[in-house]
Order: C-alpha cells, then sequence, then structure tokens
DNA sequence: CGAATAGTGTCTTTTAGACATTATCTT
DNA sequence: AAGATAATGTCTAAAAGACACTATTCG
C-alpha cells in the first residue's frame, strides 16, 4: 500500500534518536542535576544526561519515554515535565547522525531513589556552577544542559516553575527562599506576596501550618497539579 | 569497538524522522503559514507543513536539514528560524513509530518562489483563522501548526520577533502596525516608541526616508541581523 | 519578655496609558 | 492652505520598590 512512499524514504538511512534528560532538583547545596556515569562506549566513563532509545513497541509517545526513562532512573514517576528541544548532527556520536530529543524534570531529591544498572554505573547529584557541572560531559551533553539551565533560569523570571521544586505544602517564605536561590537575588517580601497573590495560582491549606520557634506560617499547595502560570508582561 | 552498544541499540528498530516547517509571513490579508498539497500516500490530497526526511549523508545538522527544506519549498535562504519542538509517537504515521522535527521560520511573502515537484503537487498560502487554517491537515499537522502559531503569538507580546516579518528596512509605523495585526488590538504610538526604544535594537538608516503625501518617515533596520531581543519582565 | 519569622501597611518613585501638540511633507 | 501622517510632549493613573510596622508563636 505504501510501497511509492517506502521507496523515498529507503533512500535514507534513519537517525539514531535518543531520549535524554535533564533531572533538576534544589538541595541545600544549591541547583543540582542528575548524571549517570557511562558504562559502555563511546565515552565509557564519561558523566551524561541520563537517557535511553526509544523503545517503538512499547513507548506510546515521546513523552511516554521520556517518562520511562525517568522512573527507570530514579523510581519517581510524575514531576514537572517540559520538552527542552532536540539536539542532532552528524558529528555528536561517534555511532552515526544521531538525534538527542531533550526533556527536562523538576524533582524533589528526597524522592529519589537511585536506580544503577544498564549501561550506567553510577548514577549521582552533580552541582551547578553557573551554566555548567564540575566535569565535562559526553557527546554534546554539556551544550544541552546549558540550553535547559538557560531555560530553566529564565524561566524563573517569568513563570511560577520554581514552585515543583518545592513539596505538596510550603510556606510563601519557602516558595521566595527557592526563587531567591535560583535568582542569585533576594526578593522584597511584599512585593514577591503581591506577585504570587496576582497570578493566584496556590491556595491555603486551611488549619495547616508550618510551626516553628516564632509565628507559624501558613501552607499553601498548588490549584491545579503541575500547572505553571506566567506572570503579566506587555509590549 | 562499539559492539556491546550496538546490539542494545540493535533490540529496538529506530523510529522515522522528518523535518517539518511552519513558514509564516504576513500578507494584507493577515497572517498566513505556507502548506504543500501531498501527491503520495499516506494522506494524499491532504494539505501539510512543507516537510522532508533528514539526509544522513549530506545535512549536517537538524538545521541544515531544515533549512535545506525551506530553500526547496521557497527558493529563500536565510529568514528568521527557531525550533518549535518534536513530535512523536507510535500512531501519528500509519507508516509507524515517527518524529517530526518542527521549525517555525518568518519571510517576507515577496521573496518566495514557490517550488512544485518531489511529493508536493501545489503550494500555497494559507490564511490562519484563530489557530488554524480552513482545511483539515495530514498528520498531527493541525496539532503541531497550532503549537506554532501559539509560540508565535506569545513571543509578539514579550519579543521584537516581528520586526522579521517586515523588509530590511521599515518604518516605525510600519512595525508598530505589524505588531497590532499580530496582536489583533491597536497599540498607543507614544508608548510603543518608548519601549522600543528601551529594548535598542534597531537604528535608524540616516537619510532614508519613507516617502508619502504627508510627513517623510525615518527609515530604521536591525542592529543585528535575526536577532531578537526580550522585552523587560519581572518576578 | 525577647527572639524570630509571618504577614500587612504606607509612602515614594517609576512606569504606563491616554491624549494633545507640534513637525514636515505632498498636492 | 489643506490634508495626512510622523514624531514628541504632557498629564494622570497605576504599578513597583523600599521600608516600616504589627502579629503570633516558642522558650
Amino acid at each position: 500500500m505504501f510501497a511509492a512512499m517506502n521507496n523515498i524514504e529507503d533512500l535514507h538511512q534513519r537517525p539514531i534518536v535518543s531520549v535524554d534528560l535533564a533531572i533538576f532538583a534544589l538541595t541545600p547545596d544549591g541547583l543540582e542535576v542528575l548524571l549517570a556515569r557511562r558504562g559502555v562506549e563511546p565515552f565509557t566513563g564519561h558523566w551524561a544526561l541520563p537517557g535511553g532509545w526509544i523503545h517503538v513497541d512499547e513507548d506510546e509517545s515521546l513523552e511516554a519515554a521520556a517518562r520511562r526513562v525517568l522512573s527507570d532512573k530514579t523510581g519517581v514517576a510524575a514531576p514537572y515535565f517540559e520538552q527542552v528541544g532536540v539536539f542532532g548532527d552528524a558529528a555528536r556520536d561517534p555511532r552515526g547522525w544521531s538525534l538527542s530529543v531533550t526533556y527536562m524534570a523538576l524533582i524533589m531529591p528526597d524522592a529519589v531513589i537511585l536506580q544503577h544498572g544498564g549501561n550506567v554505573t553510577d548514577a549521582a547529584w552533580h552541582p551547578i556552577a553557573g551554566e555548567a557541572t564540575a566535569q565535562p560531559l559526553a557527546f554534546d551533553h554539556a551544550a544541552i544542559l546549558k540550553t535547559a539551565i538557560t531555560r530553566l533560569r529564565n524561566k524563573v523570571e517569568y513563570t511560577t516553575l520554581p514552585v515543583h521544586l518545592l513539596p505538596e505544602a510550603f510556606t510563601l517564605s519557602e516558595l521566595q527562599a527557592v526563587y531567591e536561590r535560583l535568582l542569585g537575588r533576594l526578593l522584597d517580601k511584599s512585593a514577591f506576596r503581591k506577585r504570587i497573590a496576582e497570578v493566584d495560582f496556590i491556595v491555603p491549606i486551611v488549619g495547616e501550618m508550618r510551626r516553628a520557634s516564632n509565628r507559624p506560617a501558613q501552607l499553601y499547595r498548588l490549584k491545579q497539579a503541575r500547572s505553571t502560570v506566567f506572570f503579566d508582561r506587555t509590549i
């Protein structure tokens, strides 16, 4: 039935396609990314973004493939998830013309149980200094990671995305602290709360307070799970 | 050398990968997208985003492949170019698990010489009503186009991207008109010019004016070709 | 009560929006 | 001069930012 079509396609070899993840978490040391140490060629021993092949017979969609990879590597199911882009050229992988479809995930580091095995000999959180990690990365993963970090940092400025680095229940002060750590600058409490109230994406959990040796703080949760809201901007 | 690796990959069939383009232009009738009518199965006779396969032996990179497709279909070389994303799942193409790497291009409609041949029997500009075209599109191209249109419309709000829909030399009134047509609302001249002056991405072409039967208008050009600047926004 | 952080209010400065005015060309 | 659009200025209303103040808990 598709004979006419197939011979057109047969003229051109298909590229290799992998799904790779930039998994971010905020630890006491700052923003960190989860990396896997490669146990096979090429780039054996190098750190790399965790990833895998698309399983044509198993994965429903690209995002499903990415979620499978995330679950395989971290044991975590449903954090914030966003496509960063596709990176592809003739030279990035010595095995041939290849594509990396890259997703970014934000998670709570506590929830993660790191999984080894497969092509990976080791997995660990790596601190991000500026827009990179201390170690050189396999393939073009340093450039991909840089793109993901830039996207993340930009979105902190104009969306509610940082909320996904917090547990389900959080206080406004905790949320402000996340913004401040990602932005690298202090924010005014009053102005911050006005801005958050405006976009109306969180609700107080009535009766639930964060208690310490001072005035207790109201706990909040997201209105819709996994939603990200954009702040106002104009032309 | 890569034996251990290759047998891992061999377990999984590679998906089909195409590069598709959402090519936009602003005509007297409004925002339009360039579509190609398919001459082969599947979806013969349907309109689709112009696209092609990656030529592993010829294309240096994804963007190079996209630029080749653009040049093949329009004869135009270097307009504004941006990756929209990857769309991939098991069901979007009856020939099998497939990926569409989609780019968005902005061009001047005058410069284009539409090319036929190949899998395409016809190519034409189609007006965009809301977030879609009047005709149903092949594959999941309606959803892809919707994503591209949304991206374009959003970027009009907070970037200087609309400048790429104008010729090299343009007046401030012409630039404002492009914004107004894309946004669907009128802007205040004074406020618009303040905003444009702030981001400082265009320069007057000294001595060059647009003449009509009224006061002549200063012509401007981009400071750096193809640059897009973001307006201020804050957390 | 003191220490500590939560939460709100006030004032000032800056910015945005509406609108008016002036400028410069053609016919 | 009339008509048209370019370009800039002015005034007001709204928003942002700095900072102070009040509130509530623990020890």
